[in-house]
DNA sequence: CATCTAATTTGACATCCTTCTATCCAAGGG
DNA sequence: CCCTTGGATAGAAGGATGTCAAATTAGATG
């Protein structure tokens, strides 16, 4: 899977490869628990939470929590480790922010000057 | 509906509430064939674009196309208009700014220099 | 070694989603 | 007024998805 790349969305149409694969990556976002989860994750103390956290969060069975960590593993959206009897997991910053890229503003409602960022952004003196 | 607000998904955890809406949101855009009609409609010179034209795109019936807007026009993230014989879709920036907001970038590596955090991550899955 | 707990895998089932065909509505042109 | 064309709706078939109970693997502990 080549790192799928891709201007902002509304600046040039996806190829049909691109739009592909990055319709895998937004379905395992798509999800209330997995959106929670990856939530849950990524602002946990440490920038990694422990599963026996996550799933006393639901009202859900581990073994349908452990599929929804699989899923968002998969896509590649959090990594996942072992240490003695507990696993951790964290985000992986590089496939988030590759979903920020996509919906990148669109001049609109100015960008809250929050914080320095690195966001590949293309020029914005084309077509429009 | 009221719009979902929320800070970049690894800031804070997400409420029920708010991870349901936007995953309501999250799974209108997360299909390759809507991704390239929204990519489509918002980098079409005008900023509008017929449906004819989406149309002939795909390999698909004219029917199903009808229907990918539809899920698109619900979910807030289009908006259609009728002018004489053909109908026009346009972007609607503030719900796709919503998504961008939601996948903000966090600072990237970070991993806490020095600490015991640079572990060899195993690949759960692989052993068998 | 036996056993307990954390987490994943497997298999089943109900639901939702994508796509199609057939049909219907709206606007224009003979 | 009829007919043609752009587009939406209705209904159905098939595949994908979320959830659970039961079984399995991996450390830790007695």
């Amino acid at each position: 899977m080549a790192a799928a790349c891709c201007a902002p969305i509304t600046r040039e149409p996806l190829s049909e490869a691109d739009a592909a694969e990055l319709a895998v990556l937004l379905k395992a976002v798509a999800d209330p628990v997995r959106l929670r989860l990856l939530s849950m994750i990524g602002s946990h103390a440490g920038g990694e939470a422990c599963v026996c956290d996550l799933t006393d969060a639901f009202d859900l069975t581990a073994p349908t929590i452990s599929h929804h960590l699989k899923v968002l593993r998969t896509a590649g959206l959090i990594d996942g480790e072992r240490r003695g009897t507990w696993v951790y997991y964290r985000i992986v910053p590089e496939t988030v922010n590759r979903l920020g890229a996509l919906f990148a503003p669109l001049a609109e409602p100015a960008p809250a000057t929050g914080g320095p960022v690195e966001v590949e952004l293309v020029p914005l003196a084309a077509s429009r």
